[in-house]
DNA sequence: CGCCCATTTGACAGCTTTCAAATCGCGTGG
DNA sequence: CCACGCGATTTGAAAGCTGTCAAATGGGCG
């Protein structure tokens, strides 16, 4: 797309270098990976659990989930991804993937072979270190939810989740701060936050009467950021993002 | 405490070298890391939500655990920790703590500067590369956790933090395979997995009175492993512990 | 021996789920 | 352009799992 540079792992420089400085040879290097491009269509898995992958897969355009299915037919989400993250990383350092990952939206993702990214990441301290702190983010968004679905109750947990979402959408540039689009059904959204898809409907709908959000389709506006960020006990330091941690949306 | 190795970095080097395969050299260099020795008594803080440490902390003998207090003042707990692990290397490498780490018990730990570690990983990759495994460990029982608490009713829950206990203290040599000391109350319990300390007292109960498990004190004996593994919807493959990923305690 | 904290137990309340059905939204085909 | 069909959303009523509250019991330690 740009004339500078047209790789089509812009993306994934482009979240690293959030939380790296890196050299114009660390730059050249990192779009220069080996990459297989492929498009995903909407609810198409591109891993399993259980499975080997061999290659690291970076989202490029759209959205992917990650989720886990339980003993009883269940089904846990653990993470949602954007453009510029690598959504396997995981599973493919790890050798077996522990859980799924699913196109949310159509997407196009780039896949790059593990030991590739090993290398790279070891040849290149900034680049290694970029990719360490990406998957201890990924760690600290965990532990949230891992808070989130044990210790808070059903209206507290959307709002979080609304919050979240409205943070790492516009740190990704894919979205106004009070606005955005969320390309999920309630029953995806019950399966982030342990709920049912009735009950997240009755939360969203309490939350709007109360003036906090406003609906159209699945796109959201927050109408009061400050007190959706008290009703979900929203705070973003564990998001990772930089700025004021205590701050609220300006 | 060994005469071929007095330094009590040894925990450490042991849980690592389960995941990459170490030179003589990497040993030596990795033993001979910068630290400080230190007690921490049971209940004591080593890192605060916010704090900012310079220091990653490897624990020598004892247990820790993670905890976030949410806004209604709960408590959930995000992992328990043993000899060998590194329980903030998150924390300080992320810059800013986004949770509590807390000594369960009578603990002795050694902190290392966190330049010292960020040098070591990329001057070695093999240690580098274990490191990563060793966060990306955590990652994957951050999920795991994710779904227990989000999908999974109170007595499967319970019956999974059981086997995920027997599983990880054995590999770490602290306990027999179906038979440990759990150095938890029953409020910690709760904590673990987002319910009331009344509620997992029930659980025990009934998983004990069903023959699956005896207690005695805080020592837990697993009598029948593959049915609680099955009431627990326990599969170990997310610890990435080695090993047939499907089979049964042996 | 007595205190204190953890565990255990019982009764009841309540948040969330379950079950069903109606409505809405939107792409497709006549 | 409008009817149709299907999935998503919305709503209501009732059940149930887990939480809350309270009190009794038990165990360790000074």
């Amino acid at each position: 797309m740009s004339n500078s540079n047209p790789s089509p792992l812009t993306p994934m420089l482009r979240k690293m270098e959030l939380w790296a400085a890196f050299s114009d040879s660390d730059r050249e290097a990192l779009l220069a990976m080996p990459h297989t491009l492929k498009t995903i269509k909407e609810g198409h898995y591109i891993v399993r659990d259980g499975d080997k992958p061999t290659h690291s897969c970076v989202m490029l355009t759209g959205f992917t989930y990650r989720h886990k299915i339980v003993g009883a037919g269940a089904r846990q989400i653990v993470s949602i991804h954007r453009a510029g993250d690598m959504v396997d990383l995981q599973n493919s350092l790890l050798g077996t993937a522990d859980h799924n990952v699913q196109a949310l939206t159509r997407a196009e993702v780039a896949f790059i072979p593990r030991e590739a990214v090993k290398e790279i990441a070891f040849a290149r301290p900034a680049i290694g270190f970029a990719m360490w702190y990406d998957t201890l983010v990924d760690g600290s968004i965990f532990r949230e939810w891992v808070a989130n679905v044990g210790r808070r109750d059903a209206r507290t947990r959307m709002a979080h989740l609304l919050c979240e979402f409205a943070l790492r959408l516009e740190a990704a540039g894919l979205s106004e701060q009070t606005h955005y689009e969320l390309p999920m059904t309630q029953e995806q959204l019950a399966d982030c936050t342990g709920l049912t898809p009735v009950h997240v409907n009755r939360m969203l709908k309490e939350l709007d009467k109360g003036g906090f959000i406003q609906r159209d389709k699945r796109a959201v506006t927050i109408a009061d950021w400050r007190r959706l960020a008290e009703i979900g006990d929203f705070q973003r330091g564990y998001l990772h993002l930089g700025g004021d941690q205590s701050a609220a949306l300006q």
